[in-house]
DNA sequence: CGATTTTGACCTGCGC
DNA sequence: GCGCAGGTCAAAATCG
């Protein structure tokens, strides 16, 4: 009988343990076979655990027990007798290992049915949208927004009238009444992938203003209107975001980056070494927008332009445009990395919540992967620590080209550390520090158990080595060490992870076979002038945003 | 002296 | 076709 349950137990744990690999497996078998010869009952009974040695080693229990019939019973009766009570002992250990093994063992298998089923969701969503994507060139839009910032609803989000109820009791403010910055501590995010000529962007800031007028009168009816808008728009106003190049946009348009940072010196800290090869005075803003253009290798076609923002002098307005042809410098690379896991988390943190025609979501992380590779930590750290934010409205402000981050919270509550004496550029000049690094209070998506350890900070914290130092000032300041942790034992940002890499590689032999002219962003060798090197993925406005709640323009344009 | 910035001229795309 | 505006070039000037 006790044979028996021993035997029961062992096959429990048996079961417990098939999820290991083979290999140990075997050298737990190879171990078995060593201590074999040991004669001894209880480690015969341990060693048989998990194994299919339960004959031999009975045989070899009753074997030993048949030899001692020839000695003295007295003797035998005690040495039986502890036999039993370590017998007893280790059983009942055992049994409490077992149980506590199982308990474990349920716990991977839901974590492990947990995540096949996120990530069939999000095949299944991404299909979807490929479907979408090659059906109509339609508006694509991914948009993570600060909630009160209706006036962002120009290219209008299905999205948003969730997120109004959802959070917002009162109507959103309008972008007149707000336009102060420091007037809000919260940090908005959107992304939006939108190809679009100027008349369309006319026609967006109009269709904004109206539907700001009816956020007035009514928010009911304006959650009502905007998905009206965006469901007419969709189909019939806007031309497609995707791999393809939509009719009338320009094919050989580079994307671009652009943000929006308080900073008092002539360009921002970004980690590269750029050289300055021109100056224009634009038209609508009497301050110069100048040119620059990457220095770190010879011939590398990346240029940014910088210029300061009309409306408030101190925000300077950096646009980046094309690829490096060269490895970055250490603190540039961690930005690209970083960015390239926002871009992924944007794109995943939408899809996972977008069940509508949102097209080319890759698309904005192909793009995204290669034209962040310039933006410093300061910009990123910011901006990333929202990203999570599961509030969805539309941004207004023009998107003219390129993503869009807007850095320019006001609110200096948490400075900046000084810049990295990681980065190599030869401008050290410390961007603004007035970013305001107070963690939204509104449910982070991939926020996990610790108070700010947003997915985000980790996905930086992770991709930016040599970074360590920097230090979390959030309201609870937080090791990168404990972000990274903290997002490490999170689930669903493996997942959100692995569904991004699948996406990329996708939209990457998606574009690359349906793209015959255009190059993928992904190049790493542009020809010199990258203007004629025919980025086929240029043509795609893509936007970006951070906003505060003053809800600045992000884009400026005359 | 080499690297960078300045600045006017030139090129290109787009709208009328 | 013309004009405008954005963007780039390249010679001169400046800087370290």
């Amino acid at each position: 009988m006790r044979r028996e349950k021993e035997k029961e137990i062992n096959m429990e744990i048996d079961l417990s343990l098939k999820i290991d690999a083979k290999e140990e497996e075997e050298e737990e078998e190879s171990k078995e076979e060593e201590d074999y010869d040991d004669r001894d009952d209880k480690k015969l009974m341990i060693k048989a655990v998990g194994h299919d040695q339960d004959q031999p080693t009975i045989a070899h229990v009753q074997n030993n027990k048949e030899a001692g019939h020839g000695e003295e019973e007295d003797e035998a009766s005690v040495v039986e007798s502890l036999q039993e009570n370590m017998k007893s002992d280790k059983l009942s250990t055992l049994q409490m290992e077992m149980n506590r093994m199982k308990e474990e063992n349920n716990v991977l298998r839901k974590v492990l049915e947990q995540t096949m089923k996120d990530y069939y969701d999000l095949q299944i969503k991404f299909a979807a949208v490929h479907q979408n994507n090659n059906k109509k060139d339609t508006l694509a839009l991914l948009s993570l927004h600060d909630i009160q910032q209706p006036k962002n609803t120009t290219a209008s989000k299905i999205s948003d009238g969730e997120n109004y109820n959802r959070k917002s009791p009162s109507p959103p403010s309008t972008h007149e009444s707000t336009v102060g910055l420091g007037e809000s501590h919260e940090l908005g995010l959107s992304l939006r992938l939108q190809t679009g000529t100027e008349k369309l962007r006319e026609r967006d800031h109009e269709e904004q203003k109206h539907k700001e007028e009816e956020n007035k009168e009514d928010f009911t009816i304006y959650n009502t209107l905007v998905m009206k808008n965006k469901l007419q728009r969709t189909d019939h106003q806007l031309a497609g975001i995707t791999s393809h190049v939509s009719s009338g946009t320009p094919p050989n348009r580079k994307a671009r980056v652009s943000v929006r940072a308080r900073c008092e010196a002539a360009t921002l800290n970004d980690g590269c070494q750029w050289r300055k090869y021109g100056q224009k005075i634009a038209k609508g803003n009497p301050c110069p927008r100048a040119y620059y253009r990457c220095t770190v290798a010879p011939g590398c076609p990346v240029r940014k332009q910088v210029q300061r923002c009309l409306e408030d002098m101190s925000i300077l307005i950096t646009t980046y445009e094309g690829t490096h042809n060269h490895p970055l410098p250490v603190g540039a690379t961690a930005m690209a990395s970083t960015a390239s896991a926002a871009a992924a988390s944007f794109m995943l943190l939408d899809l996972s919540n977008h069940h509508s025609d949102h097209g080319s979501t890759s698309n904005f992380t192909q793009g995204t992967l290669h034209n962040y590779s310039t933006i410093s930590p300061q910009m990123l750290i910011n901006p990333m620590s929202h990203y999570s934010s599961s509030i969805r409205t539309i941004n207004p402000n023009d998107p003219s080209k390129g993503i869009v981050l807007n850095l320019t919270n006001n609110t200096p509550q948490f400075p900046l550390p000084n810049p990295s004496p990681l980065l190599s550029s030869s401008d050290h000049q410390p961007i603004s520090n007035n970013f305001s690094w107070n963690v939204p209070s509104k449910l982070p998506t991939y926020t996990t158990s610790g108070a700010n350890n947003s997915v985000t900070g980790g996905l930086l914290a992770a991709s930016t080595k040599g970074l360590d130092e920097w230090v979390w000032r959030g309201e609870e300041k937080t090791s990168m060490a404990e972000n990274v942790t903290a997002i490490a034992s999170d689930p669903k940002f493996r997942v959100a992870v692995a569904a991004a890499i699948t996406s990329l590689i996708s939209k990457e032999s998606h574009i690359t076979s349906t793209n015959p002219v255009g190059s993928s962003a992904s190049t790493l060798d542009h020809p010199k002038d990258g203007e004629s090197s025919g980025n086929g993925s240029s043509s795609n406005n893509w936007v970006l945003d951070t906003l505060s709640t003053n809800g600045k323009a992000i884009r400026q344009k005359p």
